[in-house]
DNA sequence: CGTTGACTTTACCCTTAGGGCAAGGTGTAA
DNA sequence: TTACACCTTGCCCTAAGGGTAAAGTCAACG
């Protein structure tokens, strides 16, 4: 039997941290003395101990940790499939550090031709356009963030279907417009289109009328930029929301192979504000 | 002026996330309604957020960002020195995740193979050895866990001077004695030191008598496997510690390019156990 | 036998970066 | 007027313990 001090000493392990495992449930002492509470731990638990921390190398959670302690039958086969999925996990979180990696070292680039962090903004261009109106083959609906992607792909798919079954003439790339700003419970109320000749049935007329139009090309990740960047020309130039901002997919994301071949047109629909020179500073 | 939600909306930023930028000082409403307190946020304050979610993508802490956002003078230097040195962060950090998907890989290949996880643990071999006396020319100090490698360095090349100088015999390897089993405030009591064939000033005689002795292959992070191991062996064969633990460092570990070829033997000096039949079960 | 110092116990607060929820106040459009 | 979206503060919650305090306990030394 080994008090919790010499028990945490082989282990390297805090002894508060034992007392918490012990409080999780994920290791109890062996023996605990009712008189004064002191525990005491077994040395055949030095190896559960060890197991623990093994895994706390791997990144399993405590809780994670506990349930493959649990697992009484075909406990190995359950390990191997914990290992297997944590090794994905980790390899991920290396290639989202690899991108870190490549963003910081062209920022850091910039920084040294003393260009400043921020200055990528200077380059997100904005013109006012007036789209004319156009027939929009569409599917709306409300779509939840995480399965966006898969909408997406379901979406348009059945739209070119349409196109093709119907022998319909698409006269721009598909688009996508945001009838809502955020994502309630329900998701977001999300409108798949491609812009067509024909006015069929399961098609609209779309009257975008004056829009600001921002090109972006490369990952969506800077996206609230061009949000931010619209906003500020918009609100210096006295315009205004007027409408459902919408995407144009100008290269097919599911189709590109690098991210910064993509190219989307954001347009952001406005009207001149009705100015009053009093209320407003 | 924009309010909360138009501010979050655009950024991709949760109005929580706002009030608790605000509440920590790290971007304050350019204005607060004093009668009903809703913020409002101006347009500029738009770059602000961006820069601050791009140091956020940077795993940046938001006590970091605050720290450059309100440092005025010379700001591009400091966020300059800020990446770079959080690029070596996160470099560090992929390193050590390939190591954990090195030692993952072996675990799951293990397990392919039918071996437990924790069968490393039997390839462990402990025994029982006599350790004849020697001399130790030696240096016992308080050494924090943080500056080991240091004090190691430094201590034996006092060491190996002194030998050189008064052309003594070195007749072992290093060793390095460990009179405490944790770090206390002031350090761990270590005792580094060379077993030579003189006895001289600056050297004690060194009596380990009966050892448990483990040969140690490669990286210490499983040191502590040992110790378990050793507890083990001498709990079942009736021993208990006798003495200080000690190890003794085969190959030099500044020397040793690859982990894997380190050789480390560690001692656990022992006695019989006066067991008592009746006391212990 | 008494005392000291090392060891152990519980209990409470603290950490990051917000999320979730409730109760109540506000703005605006039909 | 009323409905509903929006905003406020306040409180509790997260993971994995760290830090500290106050109090009880153990073993060794004299």
């Amino acid at each position: 039997m080994l008090s919790i001090g010499e028990f945490s000493n082989i282990c390297k392990v805090t002894a508060k941290t034992l007392r918490y495992y012990a409080e999780i449930g994920l290791i109890l002492p062996n023996k605990i003395n009712p008189e004064n509470g002191y525990r005491y731990y077994s040395i055949d638990q030095l190896e559960t101990m060890l197991f623990i921390n093994r895994l706390k190398s791997y990144n399993f959670s405590l809780e994670e940790i506990k349930a493959i302690l649990e697992s009484k039958e075909s406990q190995d086969e359950k390990i191997y499939l914990a290992l297997t999925q944590k090794k994905k996990e980790i390899e991920k979180q290396v290639q989202e550090y690899e991108k870190t990696l490549d963003q910081l070292n062209n920022d850091i680039l910039n920084l040294k031709q003393g260009k400043s962090i921020m200055s990528y903004m200077d380059s997100i261009g904005v013109q006012l356009v007036e789209v004319p109106m156009m027939y929009l083959l569409f599917i709306r609906k409300m779509v939840h963030e995480f399965d966006f992607a898969e909408e997406y792909r379901n979406c348009f798919s059945a739209l070119f279907r349409r196109i093709a079954d119907d022998k319909l003439t698409m006269i721009a790339p598909p688009m996508v417009l945001f009838h809502s700003a955020e994502f309630t419970p329900l998701g977001l109320d999300t409108e798949f289109a491609i812009p067509v000749k024909e006015y069929v049935t399961g098609s609209r007329d779309f009257h975008p009328g004056l829009c600001l139009k921002t090109v972006l090309y490369g990952s969506y990740s800077n996206l609230s930029s061009v949000y931010a960047k619209q906003r500020e020309w918009a609100e210096k130039e006295g315009y205004e929301s007027s409408n459902a901002l919408y995407e144009v997919y100008v290269t097919d994301p599911s189709q590109v192979s690098k991210e910064s071949e993509l190219i989307t047109e954001i347009y952001y629909p406005v009207k001149k504000k009705v100015s009053n020179n009093y209320t407003e500073k």
